[in-house]
DNA sequence: TCAAAATTGTCATGAATCCGACAGTTAGAA
DNA sequence: TTCTAACTGTCGGATTCATGACAATTTTGA
């Protein structure tokens, strides 16, 4: 609970970057024709709606509270990710008739939207456009995802550092994560991303505080991103 | 011509593990319906099919030849890939109504079916088993693409290349890549990959031999490119 | 068959990054 | 207000890896 707040922040841009965004890819109409081929479930806190290679048979569109989606054994979890409402997940291992490709586990009450893949196909081949919408958000988020391997192979940590602040600047152009997170999100050491913001500074695109980084110079750190 | 075999398995992989596989496996029935919904078009080497940034009005299913994918201007490209026939492009783009993400250059004589937005759309609508079709393939490749993030972070170049080769080993155990291949395919230089055969040589998980890597023990790379 | 092209193997050097350590600074709670 | 945990800033050594260079081997095509 201490670092809930930037492990909330982290959690999210990792999820987004990830494949599992919060984005919600339905429109309020096609949720109202696609409640009919889904249930409602409730999960109490710790339960799993589903689990790394299980056959999966079903999606769950999140409606409230969280959940954690992690890879390999209890143990020794990797967590890939954590969700909140609006967000969908399952759908690529049932559409894809393959065993789901990590856990679901829910952090707090859980309540989902529960689609059953037998109930779910015969609604989609009447209802075209949901299909399509399905289609354009996964595209979407297959190109944020090929936009991330680009960005770590071969990149400084200086570019993806870069990167990094243009995507996440919020509206007042600020990026309020300690550089701890920032380098955990990049998969680089704390002490890379210290020196590549003084040298960030240093060159006047942005300035830094406490657990904070403001961007002042929004179009080089585009051009920094995109050296090397 | 030259490199005609090993490029087409280099660029096999690239594309699958990047994100524009072959990856349309459509029904006769399936296929008679988008063949009304698109032309056939030629183009000669070097012309482009589509560049970056240009409005996305049209995607592509390749039917002969080759095509370059690349980003950034035309002096200092960033190659992202080169897919052959049966791969989908420009689809991203068209469907998500956003300019092209890059460019699309034919290496040989191309042949294409091309997709005009306008007239797709609607043949969509009618045809929800090629939408969901073409969902499943994209998520699919959304997968895929994931599990590069995933080794791409933090690994050292043998684990990298030990995750390859289990993943690209034939029904024979063997992987009929150079090994400069390999490393364009990593994003590691030539050298590293060879010093990483090496070691895995010496520790008896394969032996190689002029442009192939036979597996000899599955388990053991498993358990390599884990590590890290 | 034989030369050209492609590939493998190897080495030295330098750059980028990681890691451990530690001092100074800030925020938030008692 | 004061104390503590979290965070920033910085240093030097160790490590990984890229780069360029070159010889040896294998394949390919004329």
């Amino acid at each position: 609970m201490k670092e809930n707040q930037t492990d909330q922040q982290h959690l999210a841009w990792l999820a987004r970057s990830f494949g599992r965004p919060d984005y919600l890819p339905l429109s309020p109409d096609d949720l109202k024709a696609l409640a009919e081929a889904g249930d409602i479930v409730k999960k109490y806190p710790g339960t799993h709606l589903f689990k790394e290679g299980e056959s999966a048979t079903a999606a769950f569109l999140l409606r409230e509270g969280e959940v954690d989606l992690y890879r390999g054994a209890t143990d020794r979890r990797d967590v890939v990710g954590r969700v909140g409402p609006g967000a969908v997940i399952g759908d690529i291992a049932m559409f894809s008739g393959q065993p789901y490709i990590s856990s679901a586990r829910a952090v707090g009450h859980v309540t989902a939207f529960h689609f059953d893949r037998d109930r779910l196909l015969p609604k989609l081949a009447l209802s075209p456009a949901i299909t399509l919408r399905w289609l354009v958000a996964s595209l979407t988020q297959l190109e944020r995802t090929q936009r991330r391997v680009l960005n770590l192979m071969h990149k400084t940590v200086l570019a993806q550092v870069a990167g990094l602040l243009v995507n996440e600047a919020d509206d007042r152009a600020e990026v309020a994560l300690s550089q701890a997170t920032i380098a955990i999100l990049l998969g680089a050491s704390r002490q890379s991303v210290n020196e590549a913001l003084n040298e960030l500074k240093r060159r006047g695109h942005v300035e830094t505080g406490y657990r904070l980084v403001r961007v002042l110079d929004s179009e080089s750190l585009i051009r920094v991103a995109a050296e090397d």
